[in-house]
DNA sequence: CGCTTAATTGATCAGGGTCAATCGTGGTGG
DNA sequence: CCACCACGATTGACCCTGATCAATTAAGCG
């Protein structure tokens, strides 16, 4: 496997992650020959729109954000990738999407050719794959019904509730970005989720201990608003 | 039942073999053997929340929605399915979603086990499957886009061009679904979408001969309004 | 310790939802 | 054949949620 830092030099950061991926596997992956790690730095493009969709990626640790850029200066965010996520698949010979670190990452880096040559002798390879693209449709369906008719607080108890479900305690985590990404994904403003996340610890049902952490205080109550 | 050849390996041939590919999309398939041919009335239910995802689809003719029931009785349509369509795919043991038939419909129903048996001796029907896997996936994240903040009027002119753009006449079509089968699909009201219809025909840019047909006048326009 | 950027909070406004009345069309039966 | 009915679509009046504009506070960071 080829080491190669893109963004920054950050060496023993990505042997760690890249080790612990390793060890935290049963059997060895095989996709993992056809990939290489590589850091981003907080901030960093990993792919952009209108690029040569010949890579996809895995998370090894960090947050990555998957959006596009209306032409009036909106940006709609489609997705968070976290720790285990796989994206950066594309259909087309362009990519329609934009790929950001929102925290520094590790991510291993495939080549689309590379990881085709492979799937050619071990369909289970083929089968990973397939679940991957899966879970990105199963998420991108999710998120449909979550911007469709529903209310500010809906929208942002059910993305506080996501994102915890994805975190190690499901009480206390951090959110790894920022109120504007947030209102990004949900299809809000940076004002409304504010407001609404101020609201919940007035009923408190969260606390917010500082900017990024998030406590759930009563998770009850937070599935309710959730509906 | 003709077998696409998919070509070695070789350097260059991955694109080549891409574009075949999807150049032999409307021939006959080997898929085609696994599936048997059923008939859906308008209105019909091909398949409900909470079941076993043991089949998927192909739609011949026809129109299909798949949405959710939201708990407090809104439905959201996550897609509108036409002629060439596979859809059916889920992850998971239940299924999270319903598909209904929007018009009569006829469709190839393929049983998951035999599809993944045949897939097992031939590789271009998992390339098929992976494909229409992505086109869901991109048809899921585009809708994600066309919700989040964009204006009624917006949503209303996006869903006239995509709806074009799948039409024999892209300036003369039948709309099969009615306008809360719209609404639903774009996260508005019946009164909104008849609204931003009647106001593109006051502009001059739709003419809605009968309560279902469409016809475009003023393209371009049309693709400002969708901005 | 300023400087910059993110977040919160408040006041006002508007887009779209809700409620309600009317229209149009197609189907049915007298 | 036409009167009636049922259902979907349209249109209007009003209201509410969330966007916008603006001011303040908090938090990093050199």
């Amino acid at each position: 496997m080829v080491q190669m830092a893109i963004s920054s030099p950050a060496p023993a950061a990505a042997f760690k992650a890249r080790t612990a991926w390793l060890a935290a596997q049963d059997k060895p992956e095989p996709l993992q020959a056809a990939g290489s790690v590589i850091t981003i730095r907080e901030g960093g493009e990993i792919f952009a729109e209108g690029g040569d969709p010949d890579h996809f990626y895995k998370v090894l640790s960090g947050v990555v954000r998957v959006c596009k850029f209306l032409s009036d200066g909106r940006r709609q965010i489609e997705a968070f990738h976290s720790t285990g996520d796989v994206f950066g698949f594309e259909l087309g010979q362009e990519r329609l999407l934009n790929a950001e670190a929102v925290s520094d990452c590790v991510l291993v880096c495939y080549r689309r050719r590379n990881v085709e040559k492979l799937a050619e002798q071990d369909d289970s390879i083929t089968r990973q794959l397939f679940q991957y693209a899966m879970q990105n449709l199963a998420h991108a369906q999710g998120h449909s019904l979550l911007l469709g008719r529903r209310g500010a607080a809906e929208k942002v108890a059910n993305f506080l509730l996501a994102w915890s479900a994805r975190s190690k305690d499901k009480h206390s985590f951090n959110l790894e970005m920022t109120r504007q990404d947030i209102a990004d994904y949900l299809g809000l403003t940076i004002e409304t989720v504010s407001r609404s996340l101020s609201q919940f610890e007035r009923d408190g049902v969260i606390a917010l201990p500082n900017i990024r952490q998030v406590r759930v205080l009563d998770n009850e109550a937070l599935e309710d608003l959730a509906a």
